[in-house]
This record gives C-alpha cells, sequence and structure tokens, in this order.
DNA sequence: CTGTGTGCAAATGGTTTGCAAAAAC
DNA sequence: GTTTTTGCAAACCATTTGCACACAG
C-alpha cells in the first residue's frame, strides 16, 4: 500500500473542504514540490513534472501552485529575477531570505527577536498580521571576496 | 530667478557624472515626483506630468524614474499590486511598509532595533548588506472594525 | 448527464526595446 | 556635425483566461 506523506494529507483535506478533487496531476504536482528543497519556479517544477508525465500543461502547474498555496503548503517568494517562486511552507519554519545580487543564490535566516519587535510594531499600530517578508540586498559571502 | 530643490541639485550632479544631461521632460519628471508625497506608479507619474506637457511619452517616465532610483532620488517598492511604486529618498529616512491588503493602504513605519538585528544577522552570515526591504502584509486598523 | 479538470492558444498588462526623428551641444 | 534624448509602436515575458474537450461520479 501506498504511504501518504503529511503535506499529501494535508493537500487532500484542502481539496476536499474545496470541494476539489485530487487529480494525478495535481498529485505528480505535489510530489516533486515537497520532494525537492530550494526556491523553485513554475518553470521549473513544470520542466520536471513533464518527464514523468509530459502530458501535464504549464496552466496546470501555475493553477496547482496557487492551490498548494492557498493551502498553507507553500509560499510565494520573490527573489528578484523576474518570477515568482515557491518554497515549502508545511512544517517549516518561518524565515526570511538574503539575496545575493551578484550570483542569485539566496540564503535563509531566522531571527526571532526580529519577529517580536514587527509583531510589536503592528500591534502598535492596529494593524492585523497575515504575514510578512524581510529580503535584504547584497553580496553574499564568496561574492565578497 | 529659479530656485534649485537639493533634489534636483543632486539629479544635475548625476547626470554630469554620468554624461547626461538634464532635459526640460526629466526636470518636469523630477518636480512632479519631489512635489508629490506617496507611493506612485509611472502611471501616476505619467498622467500628472502629461497635465503640464503632453508631450511626454510613457517611456521617458519609465527611463527617468530608473534614473532616479539610480541616483539615489527615488526607490522602488513593491506593494503587491502589479506594479512598481516609486517612493522619495532623498533625505528620508528609510522605513518599511505594512501594507493592508483589503483597502490597498500601506503604513510607513521604522523601527531601529529591527534595523540593527538586521544588520547584525548579515554580518554574522558575512552577508555584505546594500539594502533591505520589510513588508508586514494584513489589515490596517480600519479595515479590522 | 453534470460538473470539474485540463491543455492549448490567445489575451493581458506592466515594462523594455528598436528605431527614426528631434533636440542639445 | 555629432551625440543624446525622445515618442511611438512593437516586442517581451510571466501569468491569466477562454474555450472546447476529457474525464469522473
Amino acid at each position: 500500500m501506498k504511504t501518504i506523506s503529511p503535506e499529501m494529507q494535508v493537500f487532500m483535506d484542502y481539496l476536499h473542504q474545496k470541494k476539489l478533487k485530487l487529480t494525478p496531476h495535481r498529485e505528480l504536482i505535489l510530489e516533486h514540490f515537497i520532494g525537492n528543497e530550494g526556491h523553485r519556479s513554475v518553470d521549473d517544477i513544470y520542466r520536471v513534472v513533464r518527464e514523468q508525465d509530459p502530458r501535464v500543461g504549464y496552466t496546470t502547474v501555475y493553477r496547482t501552485m496557487k492551490l498548494l498555496v492557498d493551502s498553507g503548503l507553500a509560499r510565494e517568494i520573490d527573489l528578484a529575477d523576474g518570477m515568482t517562486r515557491y518554497e515549502h511552507l508545511y512544517n517549516r519554519q518561518h524565515h526570511d531570505h538574503m539575496i545575493c545580487m551578484q550570483c542569485g543564490s539566496s540564503i535563509e535566516f531566522y531571527n526571532a527577536h526580529i519577529e517580536a519587535l514587527q509583531d510589536a510594531a503592528s500591534e502598535q499600530l492596529g494593524f492585523r498580521v497575515t504575514d510578512h517578508r524581510l529580503q535584504i540586498y547584497g553580496l553574499c559571502k564568496s561574492c565578497c571576496d
């Protein structure tokens, strides 16, 4: 029998709640998404999924990624390279990014203190936070040398 | 005689250094940009400038805004509404934005402590910061009610 | 059947670019 | 004259949408 990953379970619950179905294409896209780390664009995912099933179209990847974001499994990130990228969100600590403007690499970091200060600053202004993003641009260690 | 604003002086210096000229169109765009506060899109600026001189083209606004960013007078910001917006940078304290996902308004805020922690976190990872952006998404006070 | 899912191609929309004419020096 | 600037239209490119067909319940 097939093992169901916790991510798949979350997705199935989400789809059920929305009265949508877990189709083979959607399943394939989710599997590839959770199976690979990193910051992947729709095009990245499209190409990998295509290797396994060439019938999957570009549009379906776009639409499925939207569902994944909506279900809380993925997060859109902006790495300033002209396209939306996605990263895992399930069971993953929130974090931010440092983006190297030379080599394009990105470092993930997390600072609880910064997070707390953001929440405090928001509360003080009567702002109800649903999400936040912090990007630090510059040169990574190896590009500094 | 005409008064030259400090922003204009900065722009003139920048253009001179780049061996470019301060043309009437560029001057007009800068004047409108520094004369109005807020987060303005190319389209906003285009329309206002057009009222004064209909010969100014869309392209020129785009190109001039790039020059303004390059000269340090303007900063691109992403308010998640599908287009790049610009805000003043000259003589202005760095700040971040809280963006209301309902009414689209944005609140500027600044927290020295957060800034310092960002720098500390970067230094620790050997990352040389050139810029950073923090956006907090949610609901503003009036949209919460 | 009825409704959802899908691929394709076309549309969209902000931004950029090619190019010839206009302006600046 | 030589170089830069400009406006227009066309190109670009990631993303979205219209639509007819495929497929599942």
